[in-house]
DNA sequence: AAAAAGTTTGTAATGATTACAAAAAAATTG
DNA sequence: CAATTTTTTTGTAATCATTACAAACTTTTT
């Protein structure tokens, strides 16, 4: 996706499309790696050596709130986020701290929901090993 | 369950019984609301004055670790803590900001695991309206 | 009883996130 | 287009949960 469809998309989410929301959602779309806000501040500060951390934690939650950017539940100490807002779980691996996407089958995810409640979000992941890390040391 | 049955099982899982370990556990064993290691220090520190908030996290780590406890993943400010370690999803509701269990099909989440990897924990949870938050707002 | 190992405690440090106010930029108004 | 208002960014300071650490204490082992 081109800056300027970013632009637009921000724009029609009610979000005003500045260069830091743009470099930020920008960054997310380009890595999904699920970086934290640290990580995403550390990449841009390269390029825009004005960009401050408040910025980044701003237009983080800006994101977030129009739906663009998903925010992860993770048992992990820094909040993580994904430009990926359609269905999927992840995979936290618990030796190389990786986080991997997988898919997730809308209808079964259905069938998991709790009756009576208005469900308007949803995490799902899993912890353990990832496959490179199962034949790396396979007897743990 | 008695403190003195938390006490072998404690034991058993290589923890010694301490104290402060089965006040913490039994906390939490009493109170399945999902409490945070502050609010399990709060209600602890009114009956032993003397127990300080190192003894609560470091309880709670040890009781992670011996599988007595699950630590939850929730897109909240503070970790949460569940005597329940059997599977169940949570449900944190936005509104009146309480968490829920409800039960999963084992295997209903079976199913959702992605392959290749090996799975040593879960977290699965929704989030939007509860339904007493439903019948109390039903427009939103 | 002495030594060793494990645990608790209080305080200090850390690290992620938020609060806040001034400066800057953009949008609106006349 | 200039003046005003609104929004956004920036930098610093504050906050809050959690961790590090070392001394004191308790329990276990010898």
């Amino acid at each position: 996706m081109t800056q300027k469809d970013m632009a637009t998309l921000l724009g029609e989410r009610g979000l005003r499309p500045t260069v830091q929301r743009i470099a930020v959602y920008e960054y997310l779309y380009d890595h999904r790696t699920h970086p934290s806000a640290e990580t995403v501040y550390q990449a841009l500060v390269q390029q825009h050596p004005t960009f401050s951390r408040t910025t980044v934690y701003n237009s983080l939650h800006a994101l977030v709130k129009a739906g663009l950017v998903k925010e992860l539940a993770m048992d992990t100490e820094e909040r993580h986020y994904d430009a990926d807002v359609a269905l999927h779980g992840h995979f936290h691996c618990r030796r190389c701290g990786g986080i991997a996407d997988f898919t997730l089958d809308e209808s079964l995810v259905q069938r998991l929901m709790p009756d009576g409640y208005l469900v308007e979000g949803q995490g799902i992941y899993f912890s353990g090993r990832c496959p490179a890390c199962r034949s790396a040391e396979p007897t743990n």
